[in-house]
RNA sequence: GAUUCCGUAGCUCAGCUGGUAGAGCAACGGCCUUUUAAGCCGUGGGUCCUGGGUUCGAAUCCCAGCGGGAUCACCA
C-alpha cells in the first residue's frame, strides 16, 4: 500500500531525527512526577507547587508563535497546555532543537516529556513552561483532528467502523470514550467487593467445555487435536459452579465470558461477560433481596446516587423493587389470565393477541412469548418479574405453592432482561427428568432447548444443598451506568467483520517477469498488484499508464519503450 | 437473514437534473516570543469503496459485490 503524503513526510522526519543523533524510540524509564488532572486541581490553590515537574503526554494540537508555541499535551488524567520557548529549551547558540527537532519534526501524536514548572498564562489558563523537550515516541500515522469550544465538537470522530476497529485511535481522540471503560472497572470491582464482603469466593471454571450447559443458545464450536474430540465454548458457567456448591463452598461467584454463535445487534455481541453467583442455603427470596442491594451499593459507589438517566427515562436503582410474578403482569397488561389454563388454551390466547404461534412451542415458549410481546418494554424501573413456568426453566426448583410455576425471577429495567435468578434444582430425579422434557423438546423442533449434562445430574445425587444462584449481564449493566444504547460502546473490541486483507504486492514478483528495479515498484505504485493483474492489461495501456505516472512523478529515470514492456508478457 | 441509508484528500464533510473533483482542519513553505475550535499569508495533496453496464462523457444513473450504520427478525 502505498504510503499517504502525510505518512511520509513523517518516515522522512524519523530519518531526520536519527541523523540528528536522537533516538525517537528510546528505551529508558522517563520518571513522571506529575499528572494533567493533579496539576489543574492543586495549582490554582497552591502556586508554589510543581516548580520542578516532569510530565510525560500526546501532543494533541500545536500553535506555533515564532519562538514561542503552545502544544497541548495529553496524559492518562487529561489534558494541559504547555508553553515552549525556543530559548528556554535551547540554551547557548544552537537552536536545532527548537527551529528544527520541535517544529519540523515532531508532529500531533508524538509522545513527549517535559521538564519544566507550572504557571497560568496570560489567557488565565494552567500550563507547563517547557525547559527541557524529549521525544519519547514518534507517531507515523497523522491523528483526526478534533477541535472542542464550549461543549460543540468539531470535526468529531464519529465514524462507527473506525472507531471500533481501531480502537485505540478513538480512546486518544474522543476523551469521553475513556471515561466509559474507567466506570465499566469500578462497576466490576464494586461487585467483586460487595461479593467479597460477604466472604464470597471469587472462582475460575472451564470456558472450553465437552457440553455446553447451564443455556439454552447455539455455541461456537471447536475441535481439541489430542483428543481428537468436539469441544465447544461456553455459553453460561452455571453447571460448573453448582458442582462447586456440591463440593461445599457455600458461596462462588465468577466474571465470565461466555459466547453464543447467535445474532449481533445493539445489545448482542458473540462473547460477553455475565457475573453468575451462587449461594448455598438461600432462595430466590433472599437473592432479590441481596441483588436490589447489591445494584443499589454499585450505584452509589459508581456515581453517588442510586438515581441515573438512561435514554429518555430516569432510573432509580434504590432498593426495594417491585415483586410481579409473571402471570400477574400477564393479566395487568393483556387482561387474560393465564393461570391454570391448557397449552392450547395459551396458544389461544396468543393468537388473539396477534401473536404468530406454531405447534413446536409449549406452554413455558407461549407465555414467554406473551410476556415478551406485551409486557416486558412496560418495565422501566427494576422490576422482579416472577415465578416463571416449569417448561422455561429447566434449571431451577418447582415453586413450594405451585409445581406448574419455578422459582424464579428476571430483573426487568428500562424494558429489558437485566439479571436472572432461581432458587436452584437440587432433585437430581427432578433434574433428570427436565432433562429429558428438554431433549423432547428438540425433537419436537425447538432448537434451542438444552444439552443434558449427565455428570452435572451425578453430582446433585451427590445432594446440593438448597441454593440460589443470580447471573447479570455486565455489558447491560454497564450500558445502563454508562447511558449507552449499544453494546459496542461498552466493550473495547467489538466483534466486527475482519478488515479484508491487502495483497502487498512485492517488487521481486515483478523484477522475476523481466522489470527493471527501478521499474518494478513504480508498477506497484501505479496500481498493479501482480503480474498478472498486470499481464490482463494490453502491453500499449501498460505503456501509457507507467510513462505517465512517471511524467506526473517527475521520476528521475528513463522512460519506457514499448518493447520494453511487451517483452514483459 | 430482511429492509433501508451511507462509503469523495490524513480527519470532518460539500459536490444540483451526468460535462475538467471542492471547503475547513491537518500537512508543507514563509512570517510571528503568552495563543486557544482555527495566530497571519501562501502551496501541495484524490484508485470519488470494488467490478461491470448505460453514455460522446459517470463521483453523479443502473446492476452486482465488499464494508459500515439504523430498523426488524433471531437471541427461553
Amino acid at each position: 500500500m502505498a504510503l499517504s503524503e502525510q505518512e511520509q513526510i513523517r518516515r522522512n522526519s524519523l530519518l531526520e531525527l536519527r541523523k540528528l543523533g536522537i533516538d525517537p524510540y528510546p528505551a529508558a524509564e522517563y520518571k513522571v512526577n506529575a499528572n494533567a488532572k493533579e496539576i489543574k486541581e492543586k495549582y490554582p490553590n497552591e502556586e508554589s507547587l510543581f516548580q520542578d515537574i516532569s510530565f510525560a503526554g500526546r501532543i494533541m494540537s500545536r500553535r506555533i508563535m515564532g519562538a514561542a508555541s503552545f502544544v497541548e499535551l495529553k496524559d492518562s488524567t487529561g489534558r494541559i497546555q504547555a508553553y515552549i520557548k525556543r530559548d528556554e529549551i535551547c540554551g547557548g547558540e544552537d537552536k536545532t532543537m527548537y527551529n528544527i527537532v520541535f517544529k519540523r519534526l515532531m508532529d500531533i501524536g508524538d509522545i513527549v516529556g517535559v521538564k519544566g514548572r507550572v504557571f497560568i498564562t496570560k489567557m488565565g489558563e494552567i500550563s507547563i513552561y517547557v525547559k527541557e523537550l524529549t521525544l519519547l515516541s514518534k507517531a507515523l500515522k497523522p491523528l483526526p483532528i478534533v477541535k472542542e469550544k464550549d461543549g460543540k465538537t468539531y470535526d468529531a470522530f464519529t465514524d462507527p467502523e473506525m472507531r471500533y476497529r481501531q480502537r485505540y485511535v478513538d480512546l486518544i481522540v474522543n476523551d469521553k470514550v475513556s471515561d466509559v471503560f474507567v466506570k465499566r472497572s469500578q462497576i466490576i470491582q464494586s461487585m467483586r467487593n460487595f461479593f467479597n464482603r460477604q466472604g464470597y469466593l471469587e472462582v475460575e471454571t472451564p470456558i472450553l467445555q465437552a457440553i455446553p450447559g447451564g443455556a439454552a443458545a447455539r455455541p461456537f464450536k471447536t475441535h481439541h487435536n489430542s483428543l481428537d474430540i468436539p469441544m465447544y465454548l461456553r455459553i453460561a458457567n452455571e453447571l460448573y459452579l453448582k458442582r462447586l456448591i456440591v463440593g461445599g463452598y457455600e458461596g462462588v461467584y465468577e466474571f465470565a465470558k461466555d459466547f453464543r454463535n447467535e445474532g449481533m445487534d445493539r445489545t448482542h455481541n458473540p462473547e460477553f461477560t455475565v457475573l453468575e453467583i451462587y449461594v448455598a442455603y438461600k432462595d430466590y427470596k433472599w437473592m432479590m433481596n441481596f441483588t436490589e442491594q447489591m445494584l443499589e451499593t454499585i450505584a452509589m459507589e459508581v456515581h453517588g446516587t442510586t438515581k441515573m438517566i438512561f435514554g429518555e427515562n430516569e432510573i432509580n436503582f434504590q432498593a426495594p423493587y417491585a415483586r410481579v410474578p409473571i402471570l400477574e403482569a400477564i393479566k395487568t397488561h393483556t387482561g387474560y389470565d393465564l393461570n391454570g389454563k391448557s397449552e392450547e388454551e395459551m396458544r389461544a390466547a396468543a393468537r388473539d393477541l396477534g401473536l404468530t404461534v406454531d405447534d413446536t412451542m409449549g406452554k413455558g415458549k407461549l407465555i414467554d412469548e406473551i410476556f415478551g410481546e406485551k409486557c416486558e418494554h412496560k418495565y422501566i424501573q427494576p422490576t422482579f418479574i416472577t415465578d416463571y413456568p416449569v417448561e422455561m426453566s429447566p434449571l431451577c426448583k418447582r415453586h413450594r405453592e405451585n409445581p406448574d410455576l419455578t422459582e424464579r425471577f428476571e430483573l426487568m429495567v428500562n424494558g429489558k432482561e437485566l439479571a436472572n435468578a432461581y432458587t436452584e434444582l437440587n432433585d437430581p430425579i427432578d433434574q433428570l427428568q427436565r432433562f429429558e422434557d428438554q431433549v423432547k423438546l428438540m425433537e419436537r423442533g425447538d432448537d434451542e432447548a438444552m444439552f443434558i449434562d449427565l455428570d452435572f445430574v451425578r453430582s446433585l445425587e451427590y445432594a446440593m444443598p438448597p441454593t440460589s444462584g443470580m447471573g447479570i449481564g455486565i455489558d447491560r449493566l454497564v450500558m445502563f451506568m454508562t447511558n449507552n444504547s449499544s453494546i459496542q460502546e461498552v466493550l473495547f473490541f467489538p466483534q466486527m467483520k475482519p478488515e479484508p486483507k491487502k495483497v502487498l504486492p512485492k517488487p521481486e514478483d515483478f523484477i522475476a517477469i523481466g522489470l527493471a528495479e527501478e521499474w518494478a515498484n513504480v508498477v506497484i505504485d501505479a496500481g498493479f498488484n501482480s503480474p498478472d493483474e498486470l499481464k490482463e492489461t494490453k502491453a500499449t495501456k501498460v505503456h501509457q499508464v507507467l510513462n505517465g505516472y512517471r511524467k506526473k512523478n517527475k521520476l528521475n529515470i528513463p522512460a519506457l519503450a514499448l518493447t520494453e514492456v511487451q517483452a514483459w508478457y
